[in-house]
DNA sequence: AAACTTGACTTGAAACATCAAGCAAGGGAT
DNA sequence: ATCCCTTGCTTGATGTTTCAAGTCAAGTTT
């Protein structure tokens, strides 16, 4: 008797068995799990959220030392005025929580890529501002990043094919949005 | 002077700006920095892959105590002939290292959802087998998990778009396969 | 049959993330 | 003015992951 449901990620080669749904007994909405095809699809998913951010992270730290999420923070920074953001702004776009992002901005000074100051308008915020070390760092990084996600991605799809996943992507997000809500 | 490339987060609503590339001067091959289109793209595709892995843990974690990836080596064990695999068959599939995993199942044997024994056929190999007690919890928590991916993914797109999305993260997934290889 | 090598883990320390408090600045409300 | 309350962090303890060794069973060599 087994659970006909999910997750199992592993690499195309080792695709996982097919068992009937487990017999349900209950009073309660009688479950609608995952049809074949729905699973395949959704095991190809969680194969995907479970390899590319590896696989990127993989190459930012052989390549420059860095961590996807901070890359993404100097990335943000590098874009903004001033090169510097809240670390409020900075957490919610990098879906780091304020905690993490403190500790990790707290590394990143140490190495002196980014430096820290609380905001001359309103004392509670602090800036989080990109050094000219921090932006080398960047910079470096940036071919490096940029490449392996075209080769990985953007280059393997057409552009219909790109365009349609992003598209997807939203769509899901949107979802979790919604959900997360209440 | 900004690095007009990528990883930004953010929920839908901040969108990251836009800049001219930098400047090239080496004589390397000059980055083929990303279009805006395909910028767009793969901000939705890392955005997608940062929060729904999050949405997914967040509802396991909360209804059930579990972590996607407890919750794999649970399900992929309920599937196994005699609900056992090999330790390293179980880190392949969840793409998770031996070490972690052995970690993860230290913490799943402690709270008596999995047992280890070595393997008896060949003393090297360990097989984490999953108790009476594992399949209850996952019995319990797998209606749920469905509910949840269904109505974040599975019942949100059409069946055609639901395939297209399992191909495209198909063919990425081959990709990274064969970079990783040399 | 030692002496190696390999494969499959396990372990302990260090890096990093999460969780629960704590703290300080800026508004109000009284 | 003083007392709350909220906001935006920071910190320390705790938990998890990663990293570098270490162990131990099976082969392979010699």
């Amino acid at each position: 008797m087994a659970i006909r449901h999910l997750p199992a990620t592993g690499r195309p080669a080792s695709a996982p068995a097919e068992e009937p749904p487990t017999p349900r007994n209950a009073e309660k909405p009688p479950v609608k799990w995952l049809t074949a095809t729905e699973l395949d699809s959704w095991l190809s998913l969680v194969r995907l959220m479970t390899w590319l951010p590896w696989s990127i992270d993989q190459q930012l730290q052989r390549d420059s030392n860095l961590g996807m999420v901070e890359y993404q923070v100097l990335a943000m920074l590098s874009q903004s005025p001033e090169q510097t953001m809240r670390m409020s702004s900075l957490a919610e776009i990098t879906n780091a929580s304020l905690s993490r992002l403190s500790h990790l901005v707290k590394r990143l000074e140490k190495r002196g890529l980014v430096r820290r100051e609380p905001d001359p308008a309103d004392g509670r915020f602090t800036r989080a501002i990109l050094t000219d070390q921090g932006f080398q760092t960047l910079a470096a990084a940036a071919p490096g990043h940029v490449a392996h996600v075209r080769s990985l991605v953007i280059d393997v799809l057409s552009p219909e094919q790109l365009r349609r996943l992003g598209q997807t992507a939203d769509r899901i997000i949107s979802r979790i949005d919604t959900s997360e809500i209440n």
